[in-house]
RNA sequence: GGAAGAUUCGCCUAGUGGUCUAUGGCGCCGCCUUGGAAAGGCGGUUUGGGGGCAACUCCAUCGUGGGUUCAAAUCCCACAUCUUCCGCCA
């Protein structure tokens, strides 16, 4: 969530950023809530304080029956404005807890289409490759069919040299990972609430939800690796020395994707369940733009060295999400779309998630500070494999390996 | 899924209704001592919120949430987590 002082400090412009970022949120209700719950606040101390006053003056000596009924009185009064308390901090919190991570100067406002084009790499025209999915059925690579009768409709099986291929891709990728200094781990793929909404995910009360929920049970199967990290060192208080610390999450990714159909949909691209290789970061406050940077290089380096035209965008910000103050995605050239699709994205979410787990450090002069938190893609498998199987397929149906995916393929050149 | 035990201020730990504004140790910080250090001595050291320029002060915080009571770390209930054992099982 976001610092409530922020917006004390400065709600119109708070106002704006809610706004460009198309999102809708009462501030002049938080304000007003929150000028509330703090008087009542105010009301119950002085209360408690009382309270407290009267019963060392029943500590000593025998009991006071006017003392005990006084206290009693208190008591009632004590329930009363307590109750007020809870119902006024409660509203008070849902509201500070929709309120977006404002997002940075240096996004573009508007919509979708308002995000910037900052880089090409790569031949970006290329046109005329056959459909991925057309080109891995007609080798037996990938059954949908199947995967809706075990599953339903955009779950599927990979088989054979696909499969192997998308190994090849996580050993590439960790290979990566590890030269770049990041912690490769496995993750819970089932979250409680605290930990998904944390995040910045739905709560379990959104309909609209893009996260399997779990029947009777506070968990969420995740819809990325993202969510089970941030809640890695939730309430913990980290040491200035170890930061950045730098995490490489290999998980499934399972999101419900319910009302996309017709947007990029065919085949792999978009699925209820795929596997990525997630990067995530905790540092200090300000080191995250630098990092953010790094984290983009990282992707491009991956993107370069498999060698795929991509080119990178600066998202704007009314595509950006809740906990983003920044994010930018890397889309690959599709010679089947003639256009480019999304293949990673990395977000600095500077201190809005670790406010809500709350993750702190403790600097050299002793203050403790919330941390930022930063994760961007590594290589998403299954849109990694489309942009492939797009891009170094052959006539002849067989496909290129990619140079660097080679040697763990057994040393394979084409499949 | 069942049983027993546990959960206290970074870590370990004392604490069975008011003397807890929570004990002691370790660690950490400052000072004394020293040529310098170690040892030793003295003092400080949970976190969050409110008020105040500040000194300071008020409230909360002993796994979480309820309850009993004038008063709860302490008593009662529920839940969570951990440990051990049983069951099941890759």
């Amino acid at each position: 969530m976001i610092d409530i002082q922020l917006v004390r400090d400065n709600p119109e412009r708070i106002k704006q950023k809610v706004a460009e970022k198309n999102m809708k949120v009462d501030i002049d209700l938080l304000l007003k809530l929150d000028v509330e719950w703090r008087a009542l606040q105010q009301e119950v101390d002085e209360l408690r304080r009382k309270r407290n006053e009267l019963s060392s003056k029943l500590k000593s000596g025998k009991p006071d029956q006017n003392l005990i009924d006084e206290g009693k009185q208190l008591k009632i009064e004590l329930a009363d404005r307590e109750g007020l308390l809870d119902k006024s901090k409660a509203e008070f919190d849902n509201l500070l807890f929709r309120v977006p991570n404002p997002h940075s100067d240096d996004v573009p406002v508007g919509n979708e289409d308002s995000s910037v084009e900052i880089k090409r790499y790569g031949d970006c025209n290329k046109t005329g490759a056959t459909d991925h999915l057309d080109f891995a059925v007609a080798r037996g690579w990938v059954d949908f069919e199947r995967g809706a009768k075990v599953a339903g409709t955009k779950f599927y099986f990979l088989k054979g040299e696909l499969a192997l291929l998308e190994n090849a891709l996580l050993q590439y990728g960790l290979s990566v990972m590890a030269d770049e200094g990041f912690t490769f781990m496995t993750v819970p793929h089932l979250v409680n609430a605290r930990t998904a909404t944390g995040a910045g995910f739905s709560p379990r009360s959104d309909k609209e939800s893009n996260e399997y929920f779990v029947e009777d049970e506070d968990l969420s199967l995740i819809a990325t690796a993202e969510m089970p990290i941030t809640g890695y060192h939730t309430d913990e208080i980290l040491d200035e020395k170890d930061l950045p610390l730098l995490y490489a999450g290999y998980s499934a990714c399972y999101r419900k994707e319910a009302g996309t159909y017709g947007k990029h949909t065919r085949g792999l691209f978009r699925v209820h369940q795929f596997n990525k290789l997630e990067m995530y970061a905790f540092c200090l406050p300000e080191n995250s733009l630098e990092l953010h940077e790094r984290i983009l290089g990282i992707e491009e380096k991956i993107w370069q060295e498999i060698d795929i035209p991509y080119h990178i965008i600066n998202i704007a910000s009314g595509d950006l999400g809740s906990p983003a103050a920044k994010k930018y995605d890397i889309e690959y050239w599709s010679s089947v779309d003639n256009a480019f699709r999304e293949l990673t994205s990395c977000s600095n979410c500077t201190d809005f998630q670790a406010r809500n787990v709350n993750i702190r450090v403790k600097r050299a002069d002793g203050t403790l500070q919330l941390v930022h938190t930063l994760n961007g893609t590594a290589i998403s498998m299954a849109r990694a494999l489309v942009a492939i199987i797009e891009h170094y397929q052959n006539a002849d149906g067989s496909l290129n390996v990619p140079k660097v995916l080679q040697k763990y393929m057994g040393g394979k050149e084409t499949i």
